[in-house]
DNA sequence: GCCAACGTTGGC
DNA sequence: GCCAACGTTGGC
């Protein structure tokens, strides 16, 4: 099973939110990169919610796949922020996931804490200028992650 | 608000 | 196909 991250902005969306609604829809995803990670995504493969944009940026908590990539219904809505006007329906070019609240993780783990652990050199989100809204995370940062945030 | 990183667009 | 201009992301 692979392991992955997502990023969202938490004025808009945050791990409360998700904790919240129980699932959501991550739609809206506008870059290819990105795409391709979000169809690599099979049922029940687990994520870090990142809080980016935020005060600090940082995990918040963990979530999985409820539903593997499927059409985002927002390339194809003239009203929308997302709209593509070269999709077509016959051939989808932006897919959106369901992800399901899995535990919003008691230590809130900051960028500043991720970049200063030697055990997680290499890591995307921990790359300078790194934008990308969906990674994929070896299963050892996972864990090292995960650890850093249920301990206090 | 500034700026670095970097993807996208469009002229040629 | 090259590359400059531009737009977006996101840390600080």
């Amino acid at each position: 099973m692979a392991c992955w991250l997502v990023k969202s902005e938490p004025e808009s969306y945050a791990i409360a939110d998700l904790a919240r609604d129980g699932t959501t829809t991550w739609e809206g995803v506008r870059n290819y990169q990105a795409r391709n990670f979000l169809k690599a995504m099979k049922l029940g493969d687990r994520a870090l919610f990142y809080h980016s944009n935020a005060t600090p940026s940082g995990v918040a908590g963990v979530c999985e796949v409820a539903r593997e990539a499927y059409p985002d219904p927002t390339q194809f809505d003239p009203d929308s922020a997302y709209h593509d006007a070269d999709a077509k329906p016959a051939d989808p070019r932006w897919v959106r996931i369901d992800v399901r609240h899995v535990e919003t993780l008691p230590h809130f783990v900051t960028l500043a804490e991720l970049k200063a652990d030697a055990a997680l050199v290499g890591m995307e989100v921990v790359r300078k200028g790194s934008r990308l809204s969906v990674t994929a995370v070896s299963d050892a940062h996972f864990a090292r992650v995960l650890a850093l945030g249920r301990s206090d």
